[in-house]
RNA sequence: GCCCCCGUAGCUCAACGGAUAGAGCGGCAGCCUUCGAAGCUGAAGAUGGAGGUUCGAUUCCUUCCGGGGGCACCA
């Protein structure tokens, strides 16, 4: 891409000089923006323009094939002009394979693992769960796209105290047959009925404790009744993560792991720990590990008092075992800001067990995704405890209503079944493009009307444009190959034609930020363009055919680049909506 | 008290140190005999306060104010 190679050859020139490029603000400025300049005046301290004289013959020199015009833009930007064939070749490689466009391979033969979703088992899932499920599955198509070997962990919080709490509740007031009808629900108005009668009765903490205890040292009562309460939830999920279209349901690029996969390492763990002195008995008799090397202040806490383990500690054991996989470059943990601290400590602690050798010396990159979480109306957090949290059931049945309403109306035509099935992607496509186009650091509130817009700036505006441009491709009949492009010559042809070339980037900048709004935002202003050019040009009207035909190929481009784009973000573009 | 996020238009959100701070929703004025009006066009409307670094700050630093979250026996 000449993105790339143009960075390139400045470094060889300049190796120490900042270079970046960027795309102006006004396309009649050119098609990049070069500011470096600035940088380099300062350096070799010369009047700016004159050294922005000097970057723009090296440009013209050496890129002489696919630069049009170089021009000095007012204070220093050296702006960037492509020739015309150049933007027509790379339409025309675009055209023959969208798949591979923006596949740069940078990750090639490394691995990376997604950890996302990570549900709770016991308790359906609500808005706040949603979060974590899309970005996470959108990241993973990212670092796929970009050539990594993707593993998606889905790590259920399956042990724990809150476990015992369960146990003593179904134990309690549980009934079987409630549980055969409907499990997850159920099991969640025990959990809440715990939270809201222990505060009468403070012997009910203990009971929950003492079950979860029990359950830990293999009890076979509290045992059968975890696995059974386990194996409902997961049943649960895969069919939520198939209604959500993410790939967590299954197969060999996914894995699913419980907490209570580590129980049986915890024990060796904790001894290796405090043997090498990182961990030591605190107040109270917990097993705490003191951080504050790493300026963190809350001592990480690796064993209760009664000796009953935490999250931490199974998270600990989780992370050694992948990071002994081969190949693994990078863990990246999709979960809310909300456990900022946990994951500080989490980093910490495997820092200080490479120092001890306790864990691979080449540890991987470890990065903690965190995102916002979504609030309620009142701005405050929801909380499956009050039960006060929005099922994502519940979002997703009023998403496809509304779209249903809406798909049925702007194709009277279609029948039942494909006014179903389109109202199911349409759906999807609002909810998680309002959230994905989201700086994922920001809380969001949480908004009907905001999450279930089908117009605007939404998931559905770019189905819609996908659409369109896919229906002038079919009726206009897209050629086999690009061919000859000739005439591409209106104003917004040539925006598209240069869009196009920062489809590559945007995926790249995603994996860079780990956030998905720069796609999403390079993916509306593409639609943009493409409803202002079909507004503004008619392709079928045309009667010079050659200039028809090109016209056909970059419409049939920027549908598919919108596709490609969206499958990236998890979203499906139809034929039509 | 300490730590992590966030304060941008009436509302919900953009802008990986760059040019005239972009959108959507809502309100106002227009465009369907012509490839799909889930669209397009036009006008109105904003960077919490004070310092600092920089050729240039919504962005980085300091501080204050405001909102959310967290701080060893929950996960």
């Amino acid at each position: 891409m000449f993105r790339d190679s143009l960075i390139a050859s400045m470094r060889k020139r300049w190796p120490d000089l900042h270079v970046e490029l960027s795309v102006p603000p006004d396309p009649s400025l050119g098609d990049y923006s070069l500011n470096a300049a600035f940088a380099l005046a300062k350096k070799e301290r010369r009047p700016v323009l004159q050294v922005a004289e000097v970057l723009a013959e090296a440009i013209r020199e050496d890129h002489a094939t696919c630069v049009k015009e170089v021009r000095i833009v007012p204070p220093g930007f050296v702006n960037i002009v492509l020739q015309e064939s150049y933007l027509q070749r790379k339409l025309s490689e675009a055209y023959r394979s969208p798949d591979r466009y923006g596949s740069s391979g940078a990750g090639k033969g490394r691995k990376v693992i997604v950890e996302y979703s990570s549900p709770n088992i016991a308790k359906s899932m609500h808005v706040g769960h949603l979060r974590s499920t899309i970005i996470g599955d959108a990241l993973a198509n990212v670092y796929d796209a970009l050539g990594y070997d993707v593993i998606r962990w889905n790590y259920i919080g399956d042990w724990g105290t809150q476990f015992g709490n369960l146990i003593a509740a179904y134990k309690k007031w549980g009934s079987e047959a409630e549980l055969e009808k409907d499990p997850v629900p159920y099991m969640e108005s025990l959990y809440v009925r715990f939270h809201a009668e222990k505060e009468q009765d403070p012997a009910l903490e203990d009971a929950g404790r003492e079950e979860f205890r029990k359950l830990e040292s293999g009890d076979s009562e509290n045992r059968k009744l975890w696995e059974r309460f386990r194996g409902l939830s997961l049943e649960r999920f895969s069919m939520m993560y198939g209604r959500l279209g993410v790939a967590l349901a299954g197969g060999d690029a996914v894995t699913t792991k419980g907490e209570s996969d580590y129980e049986d390492r915890l024990a060796g763990l904790v001894e290796e720990l405090s043997g090498n002195g990182i961990a030591a008995p605190g107040e109270g008799g917990a097993l705490v590990a003191d951080l504050s090397g790493f300026g963190i202040a809350t001592a990480a806490m690796l064993r209760k008092s009664d000796g009953a383990t935490v999250y931490l500690t199974r998270d600990l054991a989780s992370l050694r075992e992948r990071a002994t996989i081969a190949g693994v470059a990078k863990i990246l943990y999709v979960v809310a800001n909300q456990q900022a601290l946990h994951f500080e400590q989490l980093f910490a602690m495997a820092e200080l067990m490479k120092q001890k050798g306790l864990i691979r010396e080449n540890l991987p990159e470890l990065n903690h995704v965190k995102f916002g979480l979504v609030l309620g109306a009142d701005g405050k957090k929801f909380s499956t405890r009050e039960g006060n949290a929005v099922a994502l059931a519940d979002v997703l049945n009023e998403a496809e209503h509304r779209a249903e309403n809406v798909v049925h109306e702007k194709n009277p035509e279609l029948d039942e079944a494909r006014v179903h099935e389109t109202a199911h992607d349409v759906a999807l496509a609002a909810v998680k493009y309002n959230d994905l186009r989201q700086h994922p650091h920001s809380d969001i509130t949480f908004d009907w009307d905001a999450m279930l817009d089908l117009s605007g700036n939404s998931g559905p505006y770019l189905q819609y444009t996908h659409a369109r441009l896919a229906n002038i491709a079919a009726k206009a009949g897209a050629p086999e190959e690009a061919g000859e492009l000739t005439g591409l010559e209106h104003p917004a042809e040539r925006a598209l034609m240069s869009a196009l070339l920062d489809f590559p980037e945007a995926v790249a900048a995603c994996a860079r930020l780990s956030a998905l709004n720069p796609l999403a935002l390079y993916l509306y202003e593409l639609a943009g363009l493409a409803n202002r050019y079909y507004e503004q040009v008619r392709v079928m009207d045309e009667e010079d055919t050659a200039v028809r035909g090109a016209r056909v190929v970059l419409v049939a481009t920027v549908a598919a680049v919108l596709k490609r784009g969206l499958g990236i973000l998890g979203i499906r573009a139809p034929e039509r909506i």
